[in-house]
DNA sequence: TCTGGGGTCCTTAGTCCA
DNA sequence: TCTGTGGACTAAGGACCC
């Protein structure tokens, strides 16, 4: 039976390409450090209570994974060598490597740093079918960066990334055994290939939702393509149950956006021992708010919603948020209504996490300036700040609540984690 | 076991207002 | 003037992704 699928090119071709790098911060290190080759390496999960970023194919045969908690990576295979990662290092290598992508097609839709979705359509009318330019781009990739990716081919976003999974090489007790590198879902087979994977295979359901699932007796994607929509909206509201239902039939028409206005700007930490006062807080709040506010001036961004976010020390997780009248950029700003937040919680049960986030983004020359706004002053001290942090780094200065009589500005010396604002 | 950081999107509930 | 309704907005939390 061959059911024809909405969201497919006119001709039927296979025109959507996920790619993405294999362990790509851990290959970025080893690349960097020759040494570490064929060695089990991980990256992230340094500090006390970190995670694993990312693991090499070595490391991952002693069953570890990213996400999980170093303590447990360390007990797997105490003879990994586990680093720090490093942030800005890795944007630059994913920047060359998103310029390859670009090489083929400008229509290129970033995920995060190692993978992007392609719709390639109109480039293999000039270039070539769209396996021929996946297999291009792995070759290239390789050739320019010493850097593996696995590529999916498909009709659509989401097959084509399903179809990596089967390109991406695979790790059993007996060692890695490389993919294909290329895994093509040719226009026509989709379903039968879709409706055999498990249910979580589908992008959007994670162990909540197929739990609910479960309920319904879906185990598998064909389970959930043979339920009547208004049961899987039953189970798992609107938006969900209705977008789940049709990515199950194949049904997938998202087109790929080349330019994604972000939508939030946020900085968290979790710390290396728990904070119990406010006076402790109030100074981490204040480095987070100013790393927000300079992260929103160098995009060219003001926010009108802060939102700060606390972890208790037994995991409970809480935010409260403040909408201003006016959008700001400004460190004083976001300071004060962070500050203005964290007032109004009780800190002495000890908090493990602390996060400044802004949204309700608009650009920075949308704001209205009032009669009696005295912003333009502080404007300028923050331009002159901005240009300090660039030339010094980002601990040379600092809004002065920020400073600990103790310490000075904090650095990640401290022995908390150095993934945050202090470390890029 | 003991659980990061930076995001996105959705749901629910309350309030205000036409 | 009172009541009902629905939309817009805000706040908080949850689920999920890499």
């Amino acid at each position: 039976m061959t059911t024809e699928l909405k969201g497919r090119p006119p001709d039927g071709s296979v025109g959507f390409l996920h790619v993405d790098m294999d362990a790509f911060y851990a290959a970025v290190e080893i690349r960097r450090r020759p040494e570490l080759r064929g060695r089990p390496v991980v990256v992230g999960g340094t500090g006390s209570r970190g995670v694993v970023a990312a693991a090499s194919y070595e490391a991952r045969v002693f069953g570890i994974g990213s996400a999980m908690p170093s303590t447990r990576a360390r007990r797997l295979c105490p003879h990994a060598v586990f680093l720090p990662g490093d942030h800005s290092h890795y944007s630059e290598v994913s920047e060359r490597v998103m310029a390859i992508l670009r090489d083929v097609t400008p229509l290129v839709e970033p995920l995060s740093l190692d993978e992007a979705f392609m719709d390639v359509r109109g480039a293999s009318r000039l270039l070539g079918p769209a396996p021929e330019l996946a297999a291009e781009i792995r070759a290239r990739v390789l050739e320019q960066e010493q850097l593996t990716c696995s590529v999916g081919v498909a009709s659509t976003k989401f097959m084509a990334k399903l179809a990596t999974e089967r390109a991406k090489p695979r790790v059993g007790p007996a060692g890695t055994v490389w993919g294909p590198g290329v895994h093509v879902v040719a226009a026509g087979t989709e379903l039968d290939f879709l409706h055999r994977l498990p249910v979580t295979a589908l992008f959007g359901v994670g162990p909540a939702t197929s739990r609910r699932l479960l309920r319904l007796g879906v185990e598998t994607v064909g389970d959930l393509a043979s339920l009547p929509e208004a049961a899987a909206v039953n189970a798992l509201g609107t938006a969900a149950g209705r977008q789940l239902h049709q990515l199950a039939n194949g049904v997938d028409e998202r087109p790929v956006v080349v330019n994604r206005a972000p939508r939030s700007i946020s900085h968290e930490e979790t710390f290396a021992r728990d904070r119990h006062t406010a006076a402790e807080l109030e100074a981490e709040a204040a480095r987070l708010a100013d790393a927000v506010a300079r992260r929103l001036r160098t995009s060219g961004l003001q926010s009108r919603t802060i939102t700060l976010k606390l972890r208790f020390a037994d995991f409970r997780t809480i935010t409260r948020s403040v909408t201003l009248a006016d959008p700001t950029d400004g460190t004083r700003d976001l300071v004060a209504a962070a500050r203005e937040l964290l007032a109004q919680i009780d800190v002495s049960p000890g908090v493990r996490l602390l996060g400044v986030g802004a949204s309700g983004l608009v650009e920075a020359s949308a704001r209205q300036l009032s009669f009696d706004d005295e912003t333009p002053a502080y404007d300028a001290a923050e331009q002159v700040t901005d240009e300090i942090r660039n030339r010094f780094g980002p601990s040379a200065i600092g809004p002065a609540v920020a400073i600990r009589s103790d310490r000075g500005l904090r650095s990640p010396s401290d022995g908390d984690q150095r993934w945050g604002p202090a470390a890029d």
